[in-house]
DNA sequence: CAGTGAGCGAGCTTCCGCTTGACTT
């Protein structure tokens, strides 16, 4: 007989609590939900008000089967799932699968593991929330049907296994519209103007920049020449104070955004990290949204404060959560023990552990005080006047352990410290200097920001943001890519001796590292979406649902009466749009072929994006080309088109045979006396290769080929061993061979080689991603 | 492996949110 079965979420909470809890209490975990909709089918019974179709996954049917005997055996049955939507769920199918009783379950929630909190809430058992289930299975059930019904139109009309759902595919179309922007922005140019002046002793220089920027270089010169025999007086000096106050501890998108920018972690990969050092009990929950400390959490960092930095530095406070639709189950993410500085564990853990404590300890700090100083500058020869900013750090509180990276990439930190100067004083000048800077478009979305902007929009959950952004990229609608920058031109006029010079820079602009790109099938899916689901593709659409569920969740709703209203027309739009909608290939008309006259367009084909001259209608066939990769039907010119038409393309004579680069299933590709030579995209190009570059290409490949031969055989030279991936193998009339571990590759025998040839080739490679049943 | 781009149609694909391992290569 057990006298208390105390059931929470996680199994690394459970231990803690138990900890807590003492003897007469058993602590176990259901490992999320232990329940949910038929995998294979909607799963919604749409003849009796949507009633849903619940049943045990396989992989939960053990754990499921333990706590029913253990609660069969308990004398009180504590469900301990979290305070929010999500877990009262839980707590209910739990109540209902594990066959509970009512007088002898009760329902408890804290959302900070603390003695205290866990005893408190022992203390203060209610019974299970039904409206809260009921909101979010009217969540459940919208999600599916939304997710069931839209993703087989896309199969139909897009091309199959694709998918759709009110997070994922608005995940999507955030990146989808702002490529578009991207390439709709037109960069201008001005001229920034710097001068450099130098103070009476001449020791430190005074940098300061013209109020605003010259439009065009001949404006610039004219500036410039007014400039060679004016005189520069400070005409006015504004000194204020300003403070910066710390960021809040994390939750999981802040750490996701910061892991990503001063770390260079991918979300996926964040997560993965948090997990462990969660297990290991040095942190607390990685999966919340909240920014609230416990009260012990908040005593800890003070007294580590204190010890650390002095008394000065302690500035105690709690956090409000902002975030749309944001639950609160747990607390903001923190070490468990503040005075831990160091973890045990990997090099990437420990980086992480250290962001998270800097993070957490900096929120209790004080803040900066800062001084900003602004000097005005008059030239007497003309009205504008430059001014020369800067900053001095008073008092660094927080500053001392943390400062928040932003995402802005061009950021230019140009606050710095000003030599003490007066009002009507003079200053020299050294030189000035006119560059030209260029307008930018808006960032591409990382992995991170994108999180960020789902957060903003109360898209998605803490648990959802590494998986969907898995996900659009698992299903080919985004590609995550480094792309190479290119050259661009600009000015620069210096002033200096009173002679005025000219120069042409070059910079590299545009590169990007790890950017999420949508793919013409994202574009093209989203586009179908876009147009015929309107409402879903909406930004708002999830927050208008999320206040639909809350009504539920205060008991002013029937849930099926909300889904009801949402289903009817939404079916009705499913059934028009698979009846009447057209199959969506992207197809876009780009011009006439000038040598045929014929029609030219780009479309997604049965092997993926390509070219077609003329219609399938023409007597003559119509002439295909695949795409190159980087090359996308949104954005293709007609010029960029016919250039694939123009492959193969012989570049010349190698050895005394021909070479000819041209675009294959596999990519780009040199052919050379029968012999095949990936190009790699962005690297080489089939349309501008040349002979020396594809002779060097060549040759790199034949020396590594030399490289890859461990043994051949006198018996037969057709026999390999080679160096693989994995180690050596056997290769044989284009068939590869294992070698068994007992076998030595290097005093392997010919004789040996014929008897794992006899025995067969290695099995090729089983299919990826997918569960076998 | 490297020329494709059509059509027929079996059987399959798919959602979002809770949670962790157990599997290859």
């Amino acid at each position: 007989m057990i006298e208390n079965l105390v059931i929470v979420e996680s199994p690394a909470k459970a231990s803690t609590i138990e900890k807590f809890l003492g003897k007469d209490y058993l602590v176990k975990s259901s490992f999320g939900h232990i329940r949910d909709l038929e995998k294979k089918n909607l799963g919604i019974d749409l003849e009796k008000d949507y009633s849903p179709q619940y049943i045990v996954p396989d992989e939960k049917k053990k754990i499921v089967a333990e706590l029913k005997k253990l609660a069969k055996d308990a004398r009180t049955v504590w469900l301990a799932s979290d305070e929010d939507r999500e877990g009262e769920a839980i707590a209910w199918h739990l109540f209902e699968v594990l066959g509970l009783k009512k007088d002898n379950t009760k329902r408890i929630v804290f959302n900070e593991i603390t003695k205290d909190a866990i005893q408190k809430a022992i203390k203060n058992p209610r019974s299970i929330d039904y409206n809260l289930v009921n909101a979010q299975q009217a969540r459940r059930v919208l999600d599916r049907l939304v997710g069931f019904e839209l993703s087989p139109i896309l199969w139909k009309k897009v091309k199959p296994s694709l998918s759709a759902g009110r997070v994922q595919s608005v995940a999507v179309r955030l990146i989808v519209e702002r490529e578009r922007e991207i390439h709709a922005f037109k960069s201008t140019s001005s001229f920034k103007v710097n001068a450099h002046f130098l103070t009476d002793e001449k020791k430190t220089t005074v940098l300061a920049e013209l109020e605003d920027k010259i439009k065009i270089r001949e404006h610039t010169l004219a500036f410039l020449k007014k400039c060679q025999n004016a005189q520069f007086k400070v005409s006015d000096i504004v000194t204020k104070p300003s403070k910066k106050s710390p960021a809040p501890p994390f939750t999981t998108s802040t750490l996701q955004q910061e892991a990503s920018r001063k770390l260079g972690f991918s979300v996926a990969q964040t997560m993965m990290l948090a997990q462990k050092l969660y297990e290991a009990g040095n942190i607390t929950y990685m999966r919340t949204d909240s920014v609230n400390l416990s009260e012990s959490a908040i005593g800890m960092a003070k007294t580590v404060i204190l010890k650390e930095f002095g008394e000065k530095y302690s500035f105690p406070r709690q956090y409000k959560t902002k975030t749309k639709g944001a639950q609160e189950a747990h607390e903001a993410i923190r070490p468990t023990y503040l005075d831990k500085t160091d973890i045990a564990g990997a090099t990437s853990e420990k980086k992480l552990y250290d962001l998270i404590w800097k993070r957490a300890v900096a929120s209790q700090m004080s803040d900066a005080a800062l001084e900003k100083t602004t000097v005005t500058i008059d030239i007497s020869s003309t009205p504008e006047k430059f001014i020369a900013s800067g900053e001095v750090m008073k008092f660094d509180g927080f500053l001392k352990v943390y400062i928040e990276s932003t995402d802005d990439e061009h950021e230019e930190n140009s606050e710095k410290l000003l030599p003490p100067m007066k009002i009507g004083q003079m200053l020299n000048l050294d030189y000035i200097k006119a560059t030209e800077r260029f307008t930018h478009h808006l960032p591409r979305y990382t992995e991170a920001s994108l999180v960020k902007k789902l957060e903003e929009l109360g898209i998605g959950r803490p648990s959802t943001y590494a998986p969907t952004i898995s996900t659009i990229q698992q299903r080919g609608y985004v590609v995550k890519e480094d792309r190479e920058g290119t050259l661009r031109e600009y000015q620069e006029i210096i002033l200096k001796n009173q002679q005025i010079t000219e120069q042409k820079l070059k910079e590299t602009t545009g590169a990007e590292k790890a950017k999420l790109f949508p793919s013409d099938i994202g574009m093209i899916v989203n586009d179908f979406l876009v147009q015929h689901f309107k409402d879903i593709l909406d930004y708002n659409f999830t927050a208008s649902v999320e206040k639909e569920f809350d009504e539920i969740a205060i008991g002013s709703v029937k849930w099926t009466k909300m889904i009801d209203k949402f289903y009817q027309p939404f079916h009705k739009k499913v059934t028009i749009t698979t009846e009447t909608s057209e199959r969506s290939v992207g197809e876009r008309i780009l011009g006439k072929d000038p040598e045929s006259g014929k029609p030219v367009m780009v479309r997604i084909g049965r092997f993926g994006p390509m070219a077609q001259i003329g219609e399938s209608s023409d007597e003559d066939k119509p002439r295909f080309a695949g795409l190159l990769k980087g090359q996308s039907i949104d954005t293709i010119s007609l010029e960029e088109v016919l250039d694939l038409f123009k492959l193969p393309r012989v570049i010349g004579l190698f050895e005394n045979k021909e070479i000819s680069a041209s675009v294959g299933r596999f990519g780009p590709y040199l052919k050379h006396d029968s012999k095949f030579y990936s190009l790699k995209p962005g690297q080489d190009s089939p349309l501008t290769v040349n002979l020396e570059r594809a002779i060097e290409i060549i040759q790199t490949k034949r020396i590594e080929q030399e490289n890859k031969i461990l043994k051949t055989f006198t018996e037969d030279p057709d026999l390999k061993i080679l160096k693989g991936h994995w180690g050596a193998y056997l290769a044989y009339n284009k068939n590869n061979y294992k070698i068994p571990k007992t076998i030595s590759a290097e005093t392997i025998t010919f004789q040996e080689c014929q008897e794992i040839i006899k025995n067969g080739p290695s099995k090729a490679k089983p299919k990826r991603g997918k569960k076998s049943k």
